[in-house]
DNA sequence: AGCATAAGTTACAGATCGGTAACATCCGGT
DNA sequence: ACCGGATGTTACCGATCTGTAACTTATGCT
């Protein structure tokens, strides 16, 4: 995918490279630093040389997938620039390849079952990760026009989130195989709303029940 | 909750039950079969003639998860004999309580992170137990009157697995916090589909797109 | 009472875990 | 050529892990 060299690497991004194939593969408990060092063609003295612990290494690579993260949402600007509805759906679809096509899910969600303890350290890259992630989708839908913006950010979030979990309990068969439909069809929805409803009558008042779905048969 | 005296339960249901609760809060890799025997008024060796192996006690305590969901299901329809869509809205409200107000998300869910090795032999009950559960939901959906029972059924199964992750993930404010509304909204959006559009129009094929979400302001 | 079975106790085996100490070696910059 | 920092090597520590052996005690049934 990389042209660049494993062996050209110096051993803490080797080191990095590795835990998080490892660790994505077998799960942060399930190797071993002895394991990880071996496996990047070093030894545990470096490793701890690099990270002082265990716990510091999980959150190093944590950091390495949220760069990921950047990396795809600049990739999203660059192919389609202004234009966010077009983002919109990039984001379906590579969400769908990371939870369909690929069996293990979220790294940072997956960290966050195995890591039970509720005061593990990791547990802040977590949080703000998915707080960020959370919040440029919103912004991402607010951009596209759409009224219920956050509303909008949430629901395509809980459903990402549900089909990577959902690939790797119920099998890529389950629900997981329908998300691209789900979340086309959920922003379609939002999306028709927002032009009926523009920005400046939003806040009318007259009528108090909150907006709901409505399925209609319409052509694409 | 229960009447039973820990005390008074033989020496396998108090392992299962404590294992079940040292799963949940330490996570499956993250306690050992001493302490569990230990916590349970046991010791190890008893622990190892009822269950052959941690792998065994495992799939143990997942069937006692199952025996749980069995019941739930059986006082949906103790409730509401009858109403499927009364049925539906429970158990949107009984996953909303498992979603957000527990920390720990679904023991099935969080087992099959957990248990990465792809051949592991509790990924079987696992994988039977999800599709179970989808199956279950859609009949229900069926029975509802709902025309795409089975997209429903999907779309409230993602829904639920990404609320109970997220919680773990973007903690309590995050998108889970709007689990119930987001469900009973798709709720509202497809039964308001099935009025229009009832079973026997259903396959007409004059309109080749499917379906698609809506959004519109309606009174409750 | 007697007997089979279940359960408790103690000790241990073998492996692996995270983490460290002491020392040898390599490699880049001046 | 030299020197300092980064890296490699080996051996080790104590803790913990799953799983077992041998033996004692309690319990329930006839």
């Amino acid at each position: 995918m990389e042209g660049c060299d494993f062996g050209l690497m110096r051993p803490r991004e080797r080191i990095i490279r590795t835990a998080r194939e490892l660790f994505r593969k077998h799960g942060i408990r399930g190797v071993g630093v002895d394991t990880i060092a071996e496996q990047a063609g070093t030894n545990k003295m470096t490793l701890y040389r690099h990270f002082g612990s265990k716990d510091d290494l999980i959150i190093a690579c944590l950091r390495d997938v949220a760069g990921d993260a950047d990396a795809i949402w600049a990739d999203f600007e660059a192919t389609y620039p202004d234009d966010p509805m077009a983002q919109l759906h990039a984001w379906v679809r590579i969400g769908a390849e990371c939870a369909v096509g690929d069996a293990r899910g979220c790294d940072m969600a997956n960290a966050a079952v195995e890591l039970a303890e509720g005061d593990h350290p990791a547990r802040h890259v977590i949080e703000e990760f998915k707080t960020d992630q959370r919040d440029r989708l919103a912004k991402l839908c607010r951009a596209a026009g759409i009224v219920k913006a956050d509303l909008l950010a949430d629901t395509l979030s809980l459903l990402l989130e549900g089909a990577r979990v959902s690939r790797q309990s119920a099998g890529p068969e389950g629900p997981c195989a329908h998300f691209i439909s789900i979340g086309e069809a959920v922003i379609a929805a939002f999306a028709q709303e927002s032009q009926k409803q523009p920005l400046h009558r939003q806040a009318r008042g007259k009528h108090k029940g909150r907006g709901h779905l409505r399925v209609a048969s319409t052509r694409t």
